[in-house]
RNA sequence: CCAGGGGUGGCGGAGUGGUCAAUCGCACCAGACUGUAAAUCUGGCGGGUCUUCCCUACGUUGGUUCGAACCCAACCCCCUGGA
């Protein structure tokens, strides 16, 4: 499968594939902007609709965009909001509304109850308050077991509101005087479930109101709780080539392995940062100098519990294949011990290694692609 | 020595005649987590051919009772006051 191998954002060039763990709040949990360069992570993803709750776009707007609130020299995706909202809503539908019109929803604070309702043309305005490198467009999450009607209800209204994030997108560019160079970047996202026709009328839909990349959106999981390959090689076939594939929310690092053979160049997913804070690191099995072909290689990462009693002695490091932060200074008895103690360096340490992991995956996969 | 209180599964701690292999918490074991309301959640946790079945268990020994972790007696140990 055809893939970008370099995209050019604002100037810069932006190496894929990559990987840009979730700091949806404005910042990766337990972990600092320097923390995060010296792990090699490239890129981050913030969220839209965390950002405006906390602290508020026209807060971030004066401190000069999120890459300045945070101290990150790095790439910035924004996501647009909308599936949090929609999952949350989903859960629990006291939490707000979905109309024509965007999505209303009610938040829950120290402060009382907030309301706020986003539009596509106000996500857009947001995403150039926070000032990201990419900027997705606000689109109508389908819910796994979702019927026939529905889908197709999920990709029209993900058309329209594209449509409307572009014309939005475009004034901002304009009234900002930016040019192609100094531009962000605008995604799409492809909806549609598990039907094939539904993705494919969706794609060449958003191709034809013209997007700089296509984002993989929805629960693309089969009945086992396995990324849904077929549905997603199908995606893959339907979005131009010559433009980055955006796999949002993906995935573990296999998932990540499949996606990239299949065309995929960005990704996002919580699960390195949750599962270093739940106690689940990774550990390559194998040395990945080692690894001749990632795509096909088999039990080349497992998780290592750091919480078992197993490790309250052992003096080796997590991962003898890393060569973080974490690995280099210490070891499994030191870390599970802290997570005993419930000391947060715990979760410094955790996370750091896990995003090198990943980081590593990613440095292994650019080679191999 | 006297007066009170107490001894329950690895630990803490419920239970005070049958529905108790014994609530709950911790620890331990095994997992989950995928565009983050998650330092969260789930299951297991005496033994057995692991079962609406059996065995062994609530300091020890004996007793009362159809039936005892729960009642009685003696003994052993611990804690708190007083000599």
């Amino acid at each position: 499968m055809d893939m970008l191998k370099t995209f050019e954002v604002k100037g810069k060039e932006m190496q894929l594939p990559v990987f840009f763990p979730d700091a949806t709040r404005g910042v990766i949990r337990s972990i600092d902007s320097q923390d995060l360069k010296n792990a090699g992570t490239l890129g981050l993803i913030v969220n839209t609709y965390h950002l405006l709750s906390q602290p508020g776009p026209s807060v971030l707007k004066h401190l000069g965009g999120v890459k300045n609130f945070m101290g990150w020299d790095g790439w910035i995706i924004s996501d647009s909001g909308g599936f949090q909202m929609f999952s949350l809503i989903q859960k629990n539908k006291s939490l707000g509304s979905i109309t024509k019109n965007g999505v209303t929803f009610h938040l829950h604070s120290k402060g009382g109850r907030k309301k706020y309702q986003i539009s596509p043309e106000e996500c857009i305005q947001i995403q150039f308050d926070i000032n990201s490198d990419i900027m997705i467009c606000l689109d109508y999450f389908t819910p796994f077991n979702a019927k026939d009607d529905e889908i197709k209800l999920s990709v029209d209204l993900t058309i329209e509101w594209a449509k409307r994030c572009k014309v939005e997108f475009e004034k901002r560019v304009k009234a900002r005087k930016l040019t192609e160079e100094t531009r962000p970047k605008l995604f799409g996202v492809v909806q549609g479930a598990h039907s094939k026709p539904e993705r494919e009328r969706c794609a060449i839909e958003l191709e034809k109101i013209g997007f700089d990349g296509y984002g993989l959106g929805g629960w693309v999981f089969n009945n086992e709780g396995e990324l849904d390959l077929d549905i997603i090689e199908h995606i893959s076939n339907v979005t131009p080539s010559n433009k980055p594939r955006y796999g949002l929310g993906v995935g573990n690092p296999q998932g990540v392995v499949d996606c990239v053979r299949l065309g995929w160049g960005i990704f996002d997913c919580v699960l390195p940062t949750r599962d270093a804070r739940h106690k689940r690191l990774y550990v390559w099995d194998k040395n990945p100098d080692d690894i001749k072909d990632i795509f096909t290689e088999k039990n080349w990462y497992s998780y290592l519990y750091i919480s078992r009693e197993k490790y309250v002695r052992d003096n080796a490091p997590i991962s003898e294949f890393c060569d973080c932060h974490a690995c280099k200074n210490y070891s499994r008895g030191y870390l599970q011990h802290l997570f005993t103690i419930e000391d947060t360096l715990a979760f410094r340490l955790a996370t750091i290694h896990n995003l090198r992991m990943y980081s590593m995956l990613m440095e292994k996969l650019k080679e191999s692609f």
